[in-house]
RNA sequence: CGCGGGGUGGAGCAGCCUGGUAGCUCGUCGGGCUCAUAACCCGAAGGUCGCAGGUUCAAAUCCUGCCCCCGCAA
């Protein structure tokens, strides 16, 4: 079971090692621009292995775990399904579910664990193999990943060494698993941290915050959802940055130059090297300052109106 | 038919409503000045105004169709 992109790998994976009755992902859903219908990554994949694909719009208090037991699977794999799986489906398979989850847990448990893990500072995150029970990500552990957070990685670049990552739990642990020889491990007590879905709003900048946590936010919410402040009323995205030195008010502006866009932050500054306004292509600060002039030591952002 | 913005010398923008000389900030090239600079001064090159039709004496500008990019929403 599972929907995006993430999952794919996972499914390829499952293919490798076993036999696969059916592929269980969300029902197809209006998506993009235009509000196309959009099949899902991992319905895309199934169909083209010729796999029987179930997209039931509710699982929870519906018979369809009846359908998964008819289909008498040996485990159930999980992979960012998108819903939670109430205890009479996670009991269809003889030996329960597994998920693929992308965080070192407890840490992170919920919908967004690799962008709170770059939000977070994390020197390392990962993807662990675990047993599946009724709460959120609160099964025992079966094996584990680790894989470090660079000073450049963003969630599209740990997206995909995570997911491929999951793949690889499920290609090697999930078979000695299996075979009993891998033991699922309760989660400690300690060091729960939930992840939970990120909103529109938590890409939003605000200066007053400490300079290092906004940058470590335009990697985190990269692609999705970005991180953005707003200029004579229309959205300004950052899409990149850096930690400067400088000191001010917070939201003024420090420099405007070829080196980039010196924001004062409430703790050091924040230096804009590549910004998309609306409707336009990513740039870089000094393309954007070509034709958008900012005047040192002004205060242009976040206001809906030149508010200083 | 979800809503919306945009495609103009190499880059970013203005001009379009109120058709009639291609503008601005940079960059590039040449020259000058300076101990020096993302400095300053002088000069130059460089544009099928996304594509195709239409209206008109005349279209970047008005009309129609198409292609491409993006914001919102998910």
């Amino acid at each position: 079971m599972g929907t995006p992109e993430f999952a794919v790998r996972s499914l390829e994976a499952c293919l490798d090692v076993g036999d696969v009755v059916a592929v269980v992902t969300q029902p197809d859903k209006p998506k993009g621009r235009g509000q196309e219908l959009a099949i899902s990554p991992v319905k895309a994949l199934a169909q083209q292995r010729g796999i029987p694909v179930l997209q039931p719009p509710k699982i929870r208090g519906t018979p369809f775990h009846e359908e998964i037991r008819a289909l008498r699977p040996e485990v159930g794999v999980v992979t960012a399904y998108g819903k939670i799986l109430p205890q009479e489906l996670l009991d269809a398979p003889a030996r329960g579910c597994v998920n693929v989850h992308a965080s070192l847990l407890p840490r992170f448990r919920g919908a967004a664990p690799i962008q709170w893990a770059i939000a977070a500072g994390d020197a390392k995150t990962g993807v662990c193999l675990m047993k599946m029970d009724a709460g959120l990500d609160t099964g025992p552990v079966i094996d584990r990943r680790e894989r470090p957070i660079g000073p450049e990685d963003t969630s599209a670049t740990l997206h995909d060494a995570l997911s491929a990552l999951g793949g690889e739990l499920i290609r090697q642990s999930l078979p000695r698993y299996l075979r009993g020889e891998l033991q699922p491990v309760p989660q400690p007590p300690e060091g729960v941290v939930l992840a939970p879905l990120i909103k529109k709003e938590d890409g939003r900048l605000d200066f007053a915050r400490p300079a290092a946590e906004l940058e470590r936010r335009t990697r985190a919410f990269h692609p999705w959802p970005g991180t953005y402040t707003s200029l004579g009323g229309k959205t300004l995205k950052v899409v990149g940055s850096r930690v400067g030195q400088g000191r001010g008010g917070p939201g003024e502006v420090l420099e405007a130059g070829a080196g980039g866009v010196e924001v004062a932050c409430g703790e050091g500054s924040l230096v804009l090297l590549t910004v998309q306004p609306e409707g336009k292509r990513a740039m870089s600060a000094r393309e954007f300052l070509a034709g958008h002039p900012l005047q040192k030591g002004s205060r242009p952002f976040g206001g809906e109106s030149g508010q200083t």
